[in-house]
DNA sequence: AGAGTGGGCCTTTTT
DNA sequence: GGCCCACTCT
């Protein structure tokens, strides 16, 4: 195998891309000289990205093979991004390139080792809806009283035992330090979690933790494996490497272990995974992990303008477990980020459109903005402001397209397919026929435990009650005919053409919607030949759109994203609204350790989206049944006003017909402008409109 | 054993 | 505003 050492001063003459023009310094310096382990401590819109994929393009340059280098992300976004980026700057897609998200990396070695571990290579993934049935069904089949105490629901289960296996800490442990209340139930919980795992490896399924895990542990167990791709592997690159956990980190030094070309780009200020148990000791104990780690500095902020950066620096400046740095602007001077105060959400919508139309007007493009928020339900007045005003947007965040229950159900049917075993997909498919509850359905499940493929569970005799009679047998009737179909599409087509129609029909005002999308759905799937490939992009890409059309990708339309979502991209015009007292920082997040400090980066990674408009806004009423007051995010107080362009606007009366309260009247703190204000009866609403 | 209905609940973030 | 759960009826 052929070894480069690679130095300072290259003779770049010849290469097709024009490094040192393209790259800063700071940049340049990684591209040419991250050999052997290298931090890259990269501040936001410091060219992080661009580093990274010239970095990869430099060593293809100097001969190293696509096949030999990983390059590692977060998100699938990222991912995209990423492998789009590495595209347009080579020509064309490396091939053999290993690019994707930890998972999906993890995923495509699983499905080679899988036999060793215990699992076929067509084991199930279990996405997180999965996995809290299958955690219901544990907790159902324990016979656990969750009556007598408050029982944590699958989902609070769920957090409880993935956030455990991601950071490598007992229940117990995990219990006693995130979930106090319910340490009494620890015990309880253990069986919860010992049978899910079971009961997962009796249906072939794995759920996300697992593939990391598995990988892990096959990794540490099987030396020849390890050895094979750590071999093979001579440049590892791991992108957002401050959200990476114990497991995921412990998977690129088992994978870096022979070459130890292990590059990870990471700022600690973005840090905004803990809940799914992120550890910023991987970035900040980098180099003592790693001997003689090269570690570099990327600051020089080419995004934003330096308002923009004067808000993100004095925001993020109130941490105080961090690395004190701030970003250096170069771009020219712009206006100051403006603040918007609004009477109420519909307000705040209106706003908005109206901004955006602005803006559009004077020639920024409508895929050049994006409108950012703390939770995905809280587009929601916004979107029908944009509905109504026929302006295209592309929603980011919530329900996937995936994730939709009669998507999911076609998914499962297909599932059963490739694994017969996989109980989960059984539950839900069995569950859909009138007459099949959870208990007949765990009833047929045994009965045909143990069949290879569809025609043998077919084949089974299974006995039913009465009632289920007829289900059971429309759903053979569904199975019977995919038996005789192996395309993705035309299995989905075997379902959505047969009785399944009927229940969408019968269970769903909205069914026509529903039906187009399964059209859809199968439509996507023509792509596809295998049905484990297939099963696999669906699994591990939650979000379709981008896979659908990436036509619509660079088409006229606006962002509309969760925080989490946005991070590495970045608008020319971006919108952070709802913040809120409560509601951003999330009230429940701050009853967390550290969680102030999380929310507080998450504001930060929100502002640095922007390059030339940062507006940020807030509702000062809000509620549903009554009508709440509400404070301004912390995150606007603890700032200098001056810092701000603060945008006055015309207080529009609030349509609210029930109120409830016994004070008469209440004192609303804009943002240290404090009003009275008279409750008594309709003079609120006008106290409103005037302030 | 399931289905249907009313009431209470709560809303984080991703793979 | 919607979802989930518990309760009751079949």
């Amino acid at each position: 195998m052929k070894e480069f050492i690679l130095q300072d001063n290259f003779d770049l003459s010849t290469s097709q891309i024009d490094f040192k023009k393209q790259l800063n310094d700071e940049q340049l310096k990684v591209v040419l000289n991250a050999e052997g382990p290298a931090l890259v401590l990269a501040g936001a819109g410091s060219g992080k990205t661009r580093t990274i994929t010239y970095r990869v393009a430099f060593l293809l340059e100097r001969g190293v093979s696509a096949e030999n280098i990983l390059l590692v992300t977060f998100t699938n976004k990222a991912s995209r991004e990423m492998t789009a980026r590495v595209e347009s700057l080579l020509g064309a897609y490396p091939k053999g390139l290993w690019g994707g998200t930890f998972h999906s990396i993890a995923n495509r070695l699983l499905r080679v080792y899988a036999p060793k571990i215990g699992f076929t290579s067509n084991f199930s993934i279990l996405d997180s809806e999965d996995s809290k049935s299958l955690i219901k069904v544990c907790v159902k089949d324990l016979n656990i009283d969750t009556g007598a105490k408050r029982f944590p629901s699958p989902a609070k289960l769920l957090g409880i035992i993935s956030y455990a296996r991601n950071s490598g800490q007992t229940i117990q442990t995990v219990v006693e330090s995130r979930y106090p209340s319910f340490s009494e139930l620890t015990h309880v919980i253990d069986r919860v979690g010992d049978l899910y795992e079971l009961r997962k490896r009796a249906a072939d399924a794995m759920d996300f933790d697992d593939l990391l895990l598995k990988l892990k542990d096959l990794l540490y167990t099987d030396a020849a494996v390890r050895d094979r791709l750590a071999n093979q592997f001579q440049y590892i690159l791991v992108d957002e490497y401050q959200d990476t956990n114990v497991v995921q980190a412990q998977i690129i030094n088992q994978l870096a272990s022979i070459h130890k070309n292990v590059l990870v780009v990471g700022d600690d200020a973005q840090s905004i995974y803990s809940f799914r148990a992120a550890e910023i000791r991987n970035i900040l104990g980098f180099p003592k992990s790693y001997k003689g780690a090269k570690t570099f500095k990327l600051v020089t902020n080419y995004r934003s303008s330096p308002e923009i950066l004067s808000v993100a620096n004095a925001s993020i400046l109130k941490n105080t477990t961090q690395f004190k740095k701030e970003l250096e602007p170069v771009r020219p001077s712009f206006e100051r980020p403006n603040l918007v105060p609004a009477s109420n959400q519909r307000q705040e919508a209106e706003y908005i459109a109206q901004q955006v139309l602005a803006l559009r007007d004077k020639g920024t493009k409508l895929s050049e903005m994006a409108v950012l928020f703390r939770a995905a339900f809280h587009s929601q007045a916004l979107e029908f402001e944009l509905m109504k005003r026929d302006i295209p947007y592309e929603y980011r965040g919530g329900l996937k397209f995936f994730e939709r229950a009669h998507v999911k159900d076609i998914v499962s049917h297909v599932r059963l397919k490739v694994n017969p075993k996989d109980e989960v997909a059984w539950m839900r498919v069995l569950g859909l026929q009138t007459g099949v509850g959870l208990v007949t359905a765990q009833k047929i499940i045994k009965q045909i435990a143990g069949a290879a493929s569809l025609e043998e569970v077919l084949a089974r005799e299974v006995k039913v009650g009465k009632r289920a009679g007829a289900g059971w047998e429309s759903c053979r009737r569904t199975l019977h005919k995919m038996t005789m179909e192996e395309l993705p599409a035309d299995l989905i087509r075997a379902v959505t053409g047969g009785e399944y129609r009927d229940y969408v029909e019968a269970e769903y005002p909205d069914f026509m919607d529903r039906l187009d999308d399964l059209e859809q759905f199968a439509l996507f799937a023509e792509g596809y030949k295998e049905v484990r490939t297939f099963l696999d992009e669906v699994s591990l890409t939650s979000d379709y759109g981008a896979v659908r059309d990436e036509s619509s990708y660079e088409s006229e339309k606006m962002v509309l994203s969760t925080i989490h979502q946005a991070k590495g991209l970045e608008w020319d015009a971006v919108f952070v609204i709802n913040l809120v007292d409560g509601k951003f920082p999330n009230g429940r997040a701050l009853e967390e350790r550290g969680g102030l400090e999380e929310e507080r980066r998450l504001f930060y990674v929100a502002t640095t989206r922007a390059r030339k408009h940062l507006f940020l806004t807030y509702p000062i009423t809000g509620g549903y049944d009554t009508l709440t007051i509400s404070q301004p995010s912390m995150f606007l107080q603890e700032l200098p006003g001056d810092l701000f362009e603060q945008v006055r606007l015309k207080r529009a009366a609030v349509q609210r017909s029930s109120w409830d309260t016994d004070e008469s009247t209440i004192v609303l703190d804009d943002l240290g402008e404090r009003t009275e204000v008279d409750v008594s009866g309709l003079s609120f609403l006008r106290g409103v409109d005037e302030l």
